[in-house]
DNA sequence: GTATGTATCCATCAAATGATTGAATCGTAA
DNA sequence: TTACGATTCAATCATTTGATGGATACATAC
């Protein structure tokens, strides 16, 4: 049985797909509340009722989209833990930083959901995300940081919470913290790099080290 | 002349005061988009006529808020400045980390509030709230990071973002986070104390030494 | 050609929501 | 007491918004 999220993946060109695509960045940019069905279907140039046939409600939809951005991310860190695997802990960091980094900027939509998902509560349901916590829990054992993902200690997680959150927190703050540091956009991601790397890789190489 | 903000503030009983103190909570929580005036008036236990008659519109008693939050913040890191005035870099921090944490468990919604705004659109206006950048100079000042306020380098900007970001991402984040590493209130202010000094303390110091 | 199922749009509904109006209440000064 | 301003609420409005129904177009199978 596939899933109306796997029919849409399969075919980009599909309506599924364009609504979905479309959805991703208006739930992205305006949060769930904030993003109205008429909005996606102006951006994708279709009616509502067109857009409530393929995906349901917008709920429905919502859902599907974080479901989406979850398999996206996902599937680059486990892109990344191929490149780094056997690497010293240094040159992981460095290069996933690098790596992350630079996806997470060209669909900066992942990490505004993400990140509204953690701050903002939904009026309606309290829905708590089970893919996060494994998930988080994937990236410690491709740090290096736990043996297995089962098990991971709680100060383990909290460090890579904290890792992941800060390159979320960047991507997703670009309109607010590029004007303060008054960048333009390429400059900007290279001091994203450059800062991200200053605060995190001391951390982890120093305390290593004793 | 007195805003109606300063008005409130002197009384903190008056209505125009509870008022505002409902909405920081009901605004922090569900974001702009996500509150309703009629969700704000029911916490206050009034009539939404009221809530307008005292603040005009939603959108203005929005923006009182965050001008209200941005304050308290404000004057928190001024009373934290106090505290860690001449001690070495390493201490200003952990006791910096310390009380800043402290203080933001105890009003969450200031957290919340800023990462909102940080991180989601707002479908009207996108007024750029010039607080944070001058705010956020203050503290690099404070950390002894830049001589004065005015003229703090890019690159330091950044890295006091990617520290106040990483306290406020745990306290926003409490609901999210805390089920991940299955801990009671107390044990998660302790670990993310923990967790913030293991990242960002390295950093400051091993990079001061050299 | 007809039938069937899929996809799309137009018109519309019902509920939610921001906001206003006018009446009632209360305290206070004249 | 009376008058007046400040405050509060019930009732209501206009718009937005999530959602649906029905008509239409189009393809494919029979």
């Amino acid at each position: 049985m596939t899933t109306p999220l796997e029919k849409a993946r399969k075919d980009p060109d599909s309506m599924k797909a364009r609504i979905l695509d479309c959805a991703r960045r208006i739930f992205g940019q305006y949060g769930f509340h904030g993003t109205t069905t008429r909005m996606i279907a102006r951006e994708v140039g279709i009616d509502i009722s067109t857009l409530h046939y393929h995906w349901g409600g917008k709920k429905d939809l919502y859902e599907s989209v974080v479901v989406d951005i979850n398999k996206d991310l996902r599937q680059k860190l486990i892109d990344v833990e191929k490149v780094i695997h056997g690497l010293p802990l240094g040159e992981r960091l460095d290069i996933s930083i690098d790596l992350t980094t630079d996806y997470l900027f060209a669909h900066p939509e992942i990490s505004n959901l993400i990140l509204l998902r953690y701050f903002g509560k939904t009026r309606s349901d309290g829905n708590f995300d089970s893919l996060i916590p494994e998930f988080t829990a994937d990236i410690a054992r491709s740090m290096g940081l736990a043996r297995d993902r089962k098990n991971v200690p709680p100060e383990t997680m909290m460090k890579v919470l904290a890792v992941m959150n800060s390159i979320h927190n960047f991507i997703s703050g670009e309109n607010f913290f590029r004007p303060m540091v008054k960048a333009d956009r390429e400059t900007y991601i290279a001091m994203v790099k450059q800062t991200l790397k200053f605060i995190h890789i001391p951390a982890f190489t120093q305390n290593e080290a004793t």
